[in-house]
DNA sequence: GACTTTGTCGGACGAGTGTCCTACACATTT
DNA sequence: AAATGTGTAGGACACTCGTCCGACAAAGTC
């Protein structure tokens, strides 16, 4: 197998482990055992552990870029963009109830263990976020774009956390509704004074 | 020293540990040198590291319960209890920015770990959880409480988390405000139009 | 055919892990 | 004074960890 392909796979894996099980109790073993390598074997292609949490950060980043793009060419309105990145509340439930978000999960754990690659793993809620600012500008508000960002990215974290605690798919549904009907107040248009926004049960 | 006093210095120095390194991150041996006893005399005190941990639970529960009556002594509106837990994101924000929610990151290291305790750190969640609800319906918001409370616990959440990925201190007094402001527009009392619920930047 | 490169294998290394045991200092009781 | 019980110390244990090495097979190059 060539080496690049083989090095994409390590990356796949320990990006999938690193999600399922955390970067720390992850082990070269496990990765080892997911691509059917040698431990020692791993010492060709990845000189230590933090290169492949670093490598996996890299493919993280390239595909959330990927599907932020996608999500710009399959709808022109602002909003209707902001909503794509909602539901991968959604769309991702049963692993988010499982693992919770794989970006907030990281830095949390990233920033426990103080290790160098923290502030990597924090440019990809950068990227989300500097994505949803550049939406709600196009929507209009530019004064407040990035601080409707950084609540949409708040509002889908805390959705991911208790959803992982809980277990609760009711609650995922009800959430994005009320993130959904939040956003559409948040148009310029829109009048000063809204329904209120309630989380129904 | 007696073994008591003992024990519940080891309990208090996991329980610190815990919330800066994480559960696992933290060895045996970092807790006996905080409070520098040694390594093997922990046996004595607690069989395993799951033992440590159960303890740690029980006690940061005693610990919130008596948080949460103290609130409710403090106050008798409702909104204002509720305030008085919103507001711990400002009274610990130094930490929080730090390590994140203790609650939070406990249960999402838990799931990821699969590990048999995760079921009791949620019930840290579960009484925040129902002593909000029983707020909310105080306030008169019987039908819709544990959705409201739910609601709160979810913002709180995301704002620990992107505030330990940030290091931003004024998105956290941003959403604090918001979060007082959504509260307020709860009173049944409330007119059914409310001033649009906006981050203010 | 000889030689180099590439990718893999099995295993060794020192350190650190959770767990557990024995020995001992001290206080209390008999 | 002797015996007992409590809390601590130091280290052994079996194991896993990340790291690293030397050997080797397959492929390509001269």
């Amino acid at each position: 197998m060539s080496a690049e392909s083989t090095r994409q796979q390590i990356i796949e894996a320990a990006d999938r482990l690193f999600y399922e099980q955390g970067f720390e109790a992850t082990s070269f073993a496990d990765i080892a055992a997911a691509v059917q390598l040698s431990r020692g074997n791993f010492y060709y292609h990845f000189k230590t552990k933090d290169d492949i949490l670093q490598a996996v950060i890299a493919l993280r980043l390239t595909n959330t870029g990927r599907m932020l793009e996608a999500w710009e060419a399959g709808a022109d309105d602002p909003a209707e963009r902001i909503r794509s990145f909602i539901h991968i509340l959604i769309m991702n439930q049963a692993k988010i109830m499982l693992y919770g978000c794989p970006v907030g999960t990281l830095c949390n754990e990233l920033s426990k263990l103080d290790h160098a690659a923290k502030e990597d793993a924090t440019k990809l809620f950068t990227l989300f976020r500097g994505w949803l600012a550049r939406q709600f500008a196009a929507l209009g508000r530019e004064a407040d774009a990035d601080a409707l960002a950084m609540h949409v990215l708040m509002r889908s974290q805390g959705v991911a956390t208790l959803a992982t605690a809980f277990h609760d798919d009711v609650f995922i549904q009800r959430e994005v509704e009320d993130m959904c009907a939040w956003l559409e107040a948040q148009r310029p248009g829109a009048s000063r004074l809204q329904p209120v926004s309630v989380p129904q049960s």
